[in-house]
Order: C-alpha cells, then structure tokens, then sequence
DNA sequence: CTGAAAGCGCTAACAG
DNA sequence: CTGTTAGCGCTTTCAG
C-alpha cells in the first residue's frame, strides 16, 4: 500500500498559467491589496485545478511562521458520545474559516501534549478544561499562538450543572438530597466540581447538603450506595452524570424502590438510552451546538488577534433540562 | 490569552555547544553510519534540553520530505467511548515509534481528508473501514505515503460479529432468530454487514434467515418491532449494538415481556451501562488491545516499506462474548 | 569525525 | 499589477 508520489509545486502551477510563482501564491492566498486582474485570476485558479495543485503545509507555516491547525486537547476522561458531537462542530465552525482541527485525546503512555502540538505545528490549541500556567507556557514555547482556555480564575463550567440538577429537585419538593459520584478516578475533579454546585443551591435554599456517595458501575455499588440514602431520609439524587443515574437505578432495582416515587433521580448528559430507561429518565442536557459556536468564535477571534474575547465561562445558558416524566 | 515566542532553532543549541548545526541535526536524529563521539553528543543534547529545544516540525518534514504524523480518520458515525479507548491505545502503541497520532472526525460541513491530510502533513492516512481506490490516490496525492486499510477485497470486520452474536443464540436451541438495525442512516451499511453475519450463521445451521426490524432509540419504534417479531414466532434478537439492544429492551418492557424468557437479546459493544440494563444484557465485547496493537504494528511496518503485511481482516480473534446470565 | 553549502516549497518585502 | 529576491529551520550530500 505504499505508494509515494511526486506533488505538484506552485512553480508548476505557475509555469501552466504562465505567470510568476508569486502571482500563484498572492491568487491562492487571496491577498488582500494586491488586486489580481480577474483574467489572471482564473488562469492560475483553473491551472490549479488541473493539477488538482495542494499547497504544502509544512513549507507555509515555515515561511509564514504560523499554520491553520487547531489542535484540541481531549483528556484522558470516559467521555460519551457527546464528545463526538462537539469536536464534529468545532471542526466544521473552524473549516468555515480555514482552520483544520485535530484532535489529540491523551493517553497514558502516549506524547506529552506540547510535543503533539510541535510535531503537528499548531498555532492554536484547545482544551476542555483551563490550562495551568505551566502548561500554556510549554504549549507558547512548542509553537503555539494561542492557547485556550487559559487559567481562566474561578469559573467553572461544572458547577451550574450541578445547581441545575439540585434546583430542579429542590424546586419539586424534595429537601433532602444525595450525590451519586463517579468511581472512575479520571472523573473525580469533574464531580467535585459538580457537587460544589449542588452543594450549593441546596445551602442558597437553606437545605442540608447532599449526601455524597460514590459508585461504580455495577449494580451491588449502586445498591449499597441506595441503602445509605435510605438511611439518611434522603429522597432525590444528583447523578454525576446518565450512566451514574443508570447505575443508580439499578441499585434501586435491587431493593425494589421505583423512581421517582420513593427516590427521585436526575443525571447529565443526555444520553442516547436515557429515555429507554426504566423509568425514563431525567437529565441535563448540553445544547452543545451552541457551546462550539461560542468556542469556534473565540478561537477566530484570538487568532485575529482582536480584543481578549471576555472570558464569560459558565455553561448556564447552553444547559437545557430533559424530563421525561 | 495570545503570546507570540520566538522558540530557539537548531543553530542556537549549535552555537551554545560550539559545534556546528549539521553536527546538532546529526545528534538529535541519531544518524547511523556518523558515529559521533559521546562527549559531544551529550554536549549537544544537554545544550537543547537547556534551551527546550523542539524541532520544527514544518521545517523538518519541508527538507525530509517527511513527516512523522499518523491522520486517524474517524468516520462521521455515532460511535461509543469504545473510539476513544480505540484511539489512545493507538496513539500510545505508536508513540512507542515516535509517530504522532491525530484524530480528524468527519463532520457534515467539515474539511475533506485529503484537505486535512495535507494541512497536517500526514504521511500515514489510518481509517477503520478499507478506503476506495479513488479516495487512496486521493489521499497520496495529499501527501500520504501510506494509506490503510486499502481497499481489501471481500474482507468485513463487521461481518464477523454478527456470526458471533447468532451463533451463540443458535447454540442455545433458537431457531427463529431476529435482528434489530438501528434507524440511524450512518449505521446502516455497518448494520448490513452484521447482519450478513448473523445470516451466514442462520443458513449454516439450516435455520431460515433473521427476521429483520428496523428500530429507533424510543420504545415506540421498538415496540412496534418486538410486536412485529412475536407475530413471527422469533425467540432470539441479535442487536446492532448496546443501544439498539436496550431499546429493544424497553419495546419488551412496554409488552411485559421478560428476556431472556419472552425473547432472548444480544447485543454488541459491551458499553458500561450494559450489565445494569434489566436483565443484564449479553453482548459481544471487542478486545480493543488486540485490535491497536495490530494496527499500530501494520502501520509501523508499512513506513519502513517492509513486505506488505498480510491482510487478514476479520477481527474474529478479538471478540469475546460477554455473558450476564 | 565535523562543517560548509545547497536546497525543500512557500511567503513577503521590495522593486519594476 | 506582477516579478525578483531573500530567507523560514532543517536535512543531506560532499569535502575537509
């Protein structure tokens, strides 16, 4: 299957359209000032097309110090489906303005993250969650412009989730809440932060604070973990997210509770199968075509070098509720 | 959050060991035949991890004419957190040869491959089905020097699985089997393949062809099908996946009927959720770690131009059946 | 064993 | 409006 292959250069291009290499490249780069005569235009366009011409990377970014690549850093979390969906959009939000994205997805033994972004010449790279000081600094000095988010100072995109689940169940009634978190070790900071929320819309609505236990996924966690709620009169529980809350039902299964009559359960994520549950089940859903625009929008921007978009994290208005009871 | 760096060149780390910059390529590179004294060698690697020194990838692959950057191209379908694991192992196994691995998902509106194949400049393409012979001189003309898995003839992974799934619910003592293809456009030519698995098993032990359904991720849709299947007198279901396997589930619920009794259901893809469906689900569990680390090992081998290895697709040896009953 | 020199294909001043 | 001219940072012969 191997197969290399002679591309063609813009020198060639240029001698098929008969005019000079710098014609071809202020015609493909669209430069702005240097009006080309429409005629020419075409020439170089069509001699392009014809020798279905690429422009090589590696030899723009050197020249012009800077590529199209957007890297972004997905870390080595069990993240869903959902996941997808959001890098699908980003790339498409970012192809809209020539920039190509790839993903890294961090891995134990794999490269370090700046390592990725110097083999790949990225000028832009994108993580989930802010950056460390530290790492933005490895990340300049591997070659990239710009990095996001940066430590961004107290916002966190996690906690209203978890206000959202709590004042939903607050708001029906229950005032006695429990907090399914995660087994999962790489999930753990991501339900903290998910809890500090629900901790405190329960304290803004003078409640306790929920009972916390934490589960894996099998049904024998699930269920010791429904025993203790038991104990403690809770009746509602935020799940950290639909598999957690999956999990959770199960648990009740096993001792023959039903939901949402004698505990009540809300998980995150929306996924696929919640409405198969049984019973279907209630969870917070992230609208997250607009979470991509709102990043694609900020990455453009930063690149363009305009203003410092303000940094207005806080997912709030991109979470929708799902309930199916 | 932008911060421009100028990042230190090879002819910096030259002139900070007092050798010259040829010598420092030579080094960093390990060049055989220019066996270099270690007295000078340590000098120059100590000069760049001084200065934290990269080399520019742009630079590199423009003069090399190669890259060492491996394209994952993920196809636009959706796929579980089983991709990921997929994904990293993958990056991992090949980071152990110093290639970078990159992730591109294909999005409605996004860049086509070879586009992004020649941003990054790939020189390996990796797909997870076998690509059409337009598409690899596509992707050559992008740059590619190896693009996989070419288009292999009459070999289906897929096929393989929905062997598996049937055969295991014939061996039970079914003989009226059905098979549940997920409404889902993208997975449909996926679905076909399974099902011609699942078929070729039927006609092997003489039993009449799966009676097929297609069905949504709503209880509606499976309802409908499950009613369709009892009319038929079908006891056993092979599922598309999981998810089609639950909401089958959820249309035998709507009909109190009980699996495995009513009627026996398995799935594919063993997602965490699967044991704590109700009845735990049987499902067909893929060995993921197998799978990498023979693709990491094809593409490794295929770069140093070695004897193509032998195709012999069929991941037959990396699944196991998961059982819950 | 080491260094000088010639590009890889492209961008970006700067002239014509 | 178009072409000439330098490099970008690195690899790679080919001489010392």
């Amino acid at each position: 299957m191997t197969r290399p292959r002679k591309r063609p250069t813009s020198t060639d291009v240029a001698r098929a359209a008969g005019v000079s290499q710098t014609t071809v490249s202020f015609v493909l780069n669209n430069r702005p000032g240097h009006s080309i005569p429409e005629e020419t235009r075409q020439r170089v366009l069509d001699a392009a097309r014809q020798l279905d011409y690429r422009l090589n990377a590696s030899a723009r970014s050197l020249a012009a110090g800077r590529s199209d690549i957007v890297l972004l850093a997905v870390p080595d979390v069990p993240l869903g489906a959902g996941l997808s969906h959001f890098i699908e959009g980003l790339a498409d939000a970012l192809a809209a303005h020539r920039l190509t994205l790839v993903t890294h997805l961090a891995g134990p033994r794999g490269r370090a993250l700046p390592d990725v972004c110097a083999s790949v010449g990225a000028s832009v790279v994108v993580g989930s969650e802010p950056f460390d000081a530290e790492t933005v600094e490895a990340l300049h000095r591997a070659g990239a412009d710009v990095v996001l988010p940066a430590a961004a100072e107290g916002v966190s995109s996690m906690a209203p989730i978890g206000h959202m689940q709590a004042q939903h169940l607050i708001d029906r009634g229950h005032r006695r809440l429990g907090y399914a978190m995660p087994a999962h070790h790489a999930l753990r900071r991501m339900g903290e932060e998910r809890l500090r929320g629900a901790r405190d819309a329960c304290t803004a609505a003078g409640l306790p604070e929920p009972v916390v236990a934490t589960i894996g996924l099998a049904t024998a966690s699930a269920s010791e973990a429904v025993a203790g709620w038991r104990a403690e009169s809770v009746t509602a529980v935020c799940a950290f997210n639909d598999e957690t809350a999956i999990a959770v039902l199960a648990g009740m299964r096993a001792h023959d509770l039903r939901a949402p009559g004698d505990i009540a359960v809300i998980g995150v994520d929306d996924i696929p199968t919640a409405p198969l549950s049984d019973p279907p089940l209630t969870t917070v859903h992230f609208d997250v075509d607009a979470v991509v625009r709102r990043r694609a929008e900020w990455v453009v921007a930063e690149l363009r070098g305009g203003e410092p978009v303000p940094v207005t994290e806080g997912f709030a208005p991109e979470l929708v509720l799902r309930s199916s009871t």
